[in-house]
DNA sequence: TGACAGAAAGAACGACCGTTCGTACTCTTC
DNA sequence: GAAGAGTACGAACGGTCGTTCTTTCTGTCA
């Protein structure tokens, strides 16, 4: 028996760098455009590449579009769940959590504003592969925030009545509300607004980091 | 001089029956696939007309989703926005306002959801005239709320500290939240989950109305 | 009733869509 | 350095896009 039993496609080192400049920019197109409104023609021309060359990457529109929500993920895990992960335990996760969501916002990580406010939007009623991988990120850090919750009132820093689903719906609503006030009017103050709306319910006085 | 100075085009009764059948059409489509993944195409088949008798009726892709926004924005103000300006004013207002939104998401106006949640997302990054009319529609019911939350401060309801535009913009993610729980998992229970936050963010007790 | 204009069909246009293919180049490995 | 596989190009495919045009039909009104 073979090593090569089931045949890997070994990637040579320039392609996983031009791959990898392949995903970054379908990450911001399809923030701008959708990610069905993503097309190969487009990615092509932005990348000074041919349509052709894109396939020695991906097999298909739908591979790209898993790929793009792969590293969409990945970019949004560095930039905005880490830092909540490393902060204290409780709260400060929560906020830190908020704190790093308007942060990626400011500083244009995405022309186009958050990706997953615009792909679970979009793809709500798309079924299909892509959706489940939209959806399971999703639900992956709606449940960190439901954790970060519990730990909150185990600690005594929230209300022992607070629902963790309620409070969870409600935190992700000022998120989504400061995207698109954000990216609709270029309206840098409503960063601000958010950021006070979250401490306020927080119940975090100022000062705290 | 002439009557007929300028020229306008008068609409035949049947003409104006199929542009009210090509709109409520348009509407529903662009909740699922976008403002800007609906296609003359599309649209002409799930109508059983052609392309060309289209044209009949709009000059351009353009001018029909500037109509498709117009349509939707009847609608949204039908079932949303009325039923909260014949309420009692103040927080009962702001409350219908939310009820009614939830409403219209249970019963399922839209196949895909919050029209408008999808359109700003959408058309935030897509400058333009459609993206013009759609800002300003949601600015409008946005300074609706405002006003709403001023006369229930003013009625003593909510507390003098009350940010009007921190509330707004809180209410208004709840509703976004509840949207795009609802469109991507289908899932029913969020909102009557919607419903108690907002009640309980008002300070409305159960039994109210 | 006849004339006119609106409504609709259907064919056709160039452009772009996602995808496939044959070919040439180049990095990696023996 | 030769072999082999990964990388990339560019042309081409059928299909759909938005749009235009010509033609036929029909509601409206003098």
């Amino acid at each position: 028996m073979t090593q090569h039993a089931t045949r890997e496609r070994r990637t040579r080192s320039d392609g996983e760098r031009t791959r990898a400049a392949i995903l970054d920019a379908a990450v911001k197109l399809s923030t701008v455009d959708g990610l069905e409104g993503l097309t190969i023609g487009n990615l092509a021309k932005s990348l000074r590449m041919s349509k052709g060359g894109l396939y020695a990457h991906f097999g298909s529109k739908e591979e790209l579009q898993l790929a793009t929500v792969d590293a969409a993920a990945a970019i949004f895990t560095t930039e905005v769940v880490s830092p909540s992960l490393s902060a204290q335990p409780g709260v400060r996760q929560l906020l830190a959590f908020c704190d790093s969501y308007f942060d990626h916002l400011e500083r244009r990580t995405f022309p186009g504003g958050c990706f997953f406010a615009g792909a679970t939007l979009e793809m709500g009623t798309h079924h299909g592969p892509v959706q489940e991988r939209v959806a399971r990120f999703h639900t992956g850090f709606i449940q960190l925030i439901h954790q970060y919750i519990r730990t909150a009132v185990d600690n005594h820093e929230l209300a022992e009545t607070e629902d963790p689903r309620a409070l969870a719906l409600e935190l992700n609503g000022v998120l989504l509300a400061v995207d698109t006030n954000f990216v609709m009017y270029d309206d840098q103050t409503v960063l601000e607004l958010g950021r006070r709306v979250v401490r306020r319910r927080l119940g975090v006085t100022e000062g705290d980091s």
